[in-house]
RNA sequence: GGAGGGGUAGCCAAGCGGUCAACGGCAGCAGACUGUAAAUCUGCCGACUUCGGUCUUCGAAGGUUCGAAUCCUUCCCCCUCCA
């Protein structure tokens, strides 16, 4: 593990695990959500926004900042920390999400993936050393491995080929990477939905040896329950004295299930996107304020919540909002959504050192259960 | 008074003899969103419906035609220009 950047556990319950990870820019307290940053901002957000919502580290992205505005412009710039204000760690995807979410406007081969830029249709060769490269440039506290984030449905010979030339590409992004200080890289477990694809996988990364181990591949149509196996089978099997990613999830009873099977880390544009498409997420569930039931709803959207939008509006206002296609809309429900999901992480995160998680399960599914507040 | 243009579903607006319950857009009613090609996308949007259809619509009233939002007559409104 490269100096400045160290994990440790500190409580476990059940699989669950209460962790700390120290890195050069600060802590990150596990479990921990992880806002989706892409194009160097948190969408709708400022920097001290994102701070203060609980956020500790937020994610960019490696293929889009290659395309627009360029690494090494960002580099001279003085890096990517200081390019978008962000004082904490930053987490690069390694471009692998766009391998699949881009299928169409890429071709792939051995030596790695040739996208068609989606801005302007000049080709892109990615490798696994440039990705590598790209997220040094940026000046990433922790970089991904690229991989082949395996489509679904994939058959167990198009997955296990899939996670082999993952594997293959995990090997050259860790030799690309060598040992930077302060610096920290994960390696991506494929496999689809078959375990002993991902238990393969997991031995593979192991043997390489990562600073962490992520879970790539799932929350990609094959359903909760296919996710939630996959979790149990694969988990167990990843070194216990290094944080646990799961990439890309997810909804928050996503992440309760998660947690409890072991997962540390979590990013998911669900939070932010849905804010700005006027999904809000409160502790009796998802709702969508665009909906007329709230035009003059007075009552804020989640009367637990300490966020602005919840401690200075109605519903009928961030309904208004909506409907009138205001800026401030998709800025306050932005924030209300990542205060929403980092209040429920400090939540499963005390559950889990007092050892009440499975507790905090039930009551989280049965708040939902009842539903939405009353109609007026 | 003269010349011309126009009245289409909540709004704007295409259509100009059958393939029109009527293109589009907006508004409206819902849904989706999971390592962000997303401030995006999808469905519904005359009435009823067992969702296959059935019924009443295109200013009003007559008429021509197998058939009219589309053609003719009269009437009622609106707009532009000239007096």
């Amino acid at each position: 593990m490269s100096a400045d950047f160290a994990f440790t556990l500190l409580a476990t319950d059940g699989q669950a695990r209460r962790g700390r990870i120290a890195t050069p820019r600060g802590i990150v307290e596990t479990p921990a959500f992880m806002p989706v940053g892409t194009a160097a901002t948190v969408k709708a957000m400022r920097p001290e926004e994102v701070a203060a919502t609980g956020a500790e580290i937020v994610l960019a992205n490696t293929y889009h900042l290659m395309l627009r505005p360029g690494p090494e412009r960002i580099a001279r710039l003085g890096g990517l920390h200081r390019f978008m204000g962000w004082k904490g760690p930053i987490l690069t995807d390694s471009g692998g999400y766009q391998v699949m979410s881009l299928a169409k406007l890429r071709t792939l081969d051995e030596s790695g993936v040739t996208f068609r830029s989606h801005l302007d249709g000049a080709l892109m060769h990615l490798t696994p050393e440039r990705s590598i490269e790209i997220q040094a440039l940026l000046g990433a506290d922790i970089a991904m491995a690229f991989d082949e984030c395996t489509q679904f449905p994939a058959t167990e010979d198009e997955a296990r080929a899939s996670m082999e030339l993952s594997m293959r590409w995990a090997k050259r992004s860790k030799a690309a990477f060598g040992r930077p200080p302060g610096r920290a890289l994960f390696g991506i477990v494929q496999g689809g939905v078959y375990p002993a694809l991902r238990l393969a996988s997991a031995a593979r990364l192991g043997e390489i040896g990562f600073d962490g181990y992520a879970v790539g591949g799932l929350a990609v149509g094959e359903g909760q329950a296919a996710m939630f196996d996959v979790l149990d089978a694969t988990a167990p099997a990843l070194p216990t004295d290094a944080p646990r990613y799961l990439m890309g999830v997810g909804k928050p009873e996503d992440i309760v299930g998660a947690v409890a099977r072991g997962i540390d880390m979590f990013d998911c544009v669900i939070p932010t996107r849905s804010g700005r498409t006027a999904q809000a997420f409160t502790r009796s569930g998802a709702v969508n304020l665009r909906n007329a039931r709230h035009g003059d709803d007075p009552r804020p959207l989640d009367q637990a919540c300490q966020c602005r939008a919840c401690r200075n509006f109605g519903r009928a206002y961030l309904h208004h909002l909506v409907r009138a296609k205001e800026i401030l809309g998709s800025m306050l429900l932005t924030e209300h959504n990542l205060r929403y999901y980092q209040d429920l992480m400090a939540e499963l995160r005390a559950a889990i050192a007092a050892g009440t998680l499975a507790d905090f399960a039930q009551d989280f599914a049965a708040a939902r259960d009842k539903g939405d507040i009353e109609p007026l």
